[in-house]
DNA sequence: AGCTCATGGCGAG
DNA sequence: TCGCCCTGAGCTG
């Protein structure tokens, strides 16, 4: 489920849960135990995220810094916490919940001079206040490769994954394989408020939905979505069947490894 | 039991 | 561009 709203709802949840506590840390899996010695005991005073990474503050001093990738999750619960399995990666308990890490890339203890790092590395994110839509717009303007590609380009713009990417396109009628150069900057303004608006409706409701009140399964009079990854869309993972909009097949393609959905009706060459 | 696929990203060549 | 890392669900036998 990992794409920006995931993460930035993770860091509203573990803050709900842990902040101002004092949890007790374990690694069960093993692979994160030196660190989790050091935290053990250490009150939790902050939690922030930047696009697909998150950040958890330890006596204001230390983070733990954690990405999900692919197939990395995050599961809370009330305590007391029940025996943990042996993928765990890192376990907080207080009095009240237990929050258990499995499968991340990247879990890891790190400074602030390197969080700081992280920050500097990534591209502006929608989610965050102090982001700079003309950061990710100048990176755009200048360049050949696609605006699909870019919008999966962590440095051009943060927390934007293959949903969002396909998605957002579509609502605004863009090809994928449209060069960032030729991309206008109202078409900018425009892909960029919209990110904003769905991905703070995605932290909200823990989901990503980006089909319009007047094409929903109601409105249309047709069934729900088959899909079950959990909100209703316009062409992600809907391969060959009608698009709500226009009727035409939904067409899927390899673009950097990654799977690529369009309506090449709504989304013309 | 083994294969495939997934909302990600890195380093080697 | 490719292979690789992390895990688990949903198939196929």
């Amino acid at each position: 489920m990992p794409e920006g709203h995931t993460i930035h709802r993770l860091a509203r949840d573990y803050a709900e849960r842990f902040r101002g506590t004092a949890p007790l840390v374990t690694s069960p899996q093993g692979k994160f135990s030196d660190a989790a010695e050091l935290l053990d005991g250490a009150e939790l005073t902050a939690t922030d995220a930047h696009g697909k990474h998150l950040f958890l503050g330890f006596r204001d001093s230390d983070w733990v810094h954690i990405h999900l990738g692919l197939f990395g999750k995050v599961a809370f619960g009330p305590a007391p916490a029940p025996p943990p399995t042996d993928t765990v990666r890192l376990r907080l308990v207080n009095d009240t919940a237990y929050v258990d890490l499995r499968g991340p890339t990247t879990c890891a203890l790190i400074t602030g001079t390197e969080k700081r790092a992280v920050h500097d590395r990534l591209g502006p994110d929608p989610l965050r206040p102090d982001a700079d839509p003309g950061a990710a717009q100048e990176r755009i303007r200048r360049s050949r490769t696609s605006i699909a590609a870019l919008l999966m380009d962590q440095k051009t713009i943060a927390g934007v994954g293959n949903v969002y990417r396909a998605e957002v396109l579509f609502r605004h009628g863009i090809d994928p394989y449209r060069a960032g150069r030729d991309i206008t900057p109202a078409e900018w303004d425009a892909i960029w408020a919209d990110l904003v608006t769905l991905m703070r409706d995605g932290v909200r409701d823990n989901r990503i939905d980006t089909v319009r009140p007047e094409h929903t399964p109601e409105a249309m009079g047709r069934p729900p979505r088959v899909d079950d990854h959990g909100g209703e869309v316009y062409v992600y993972r809907r391969t060959d069947m009608p698009c709500h909009v226009c009727g035409t097949g939904i067409r899927t393609a390899d673009l950097a490894a990654r799977n690529l959905f369009w309506c090449p009706g709504c989304q013309p060459a």
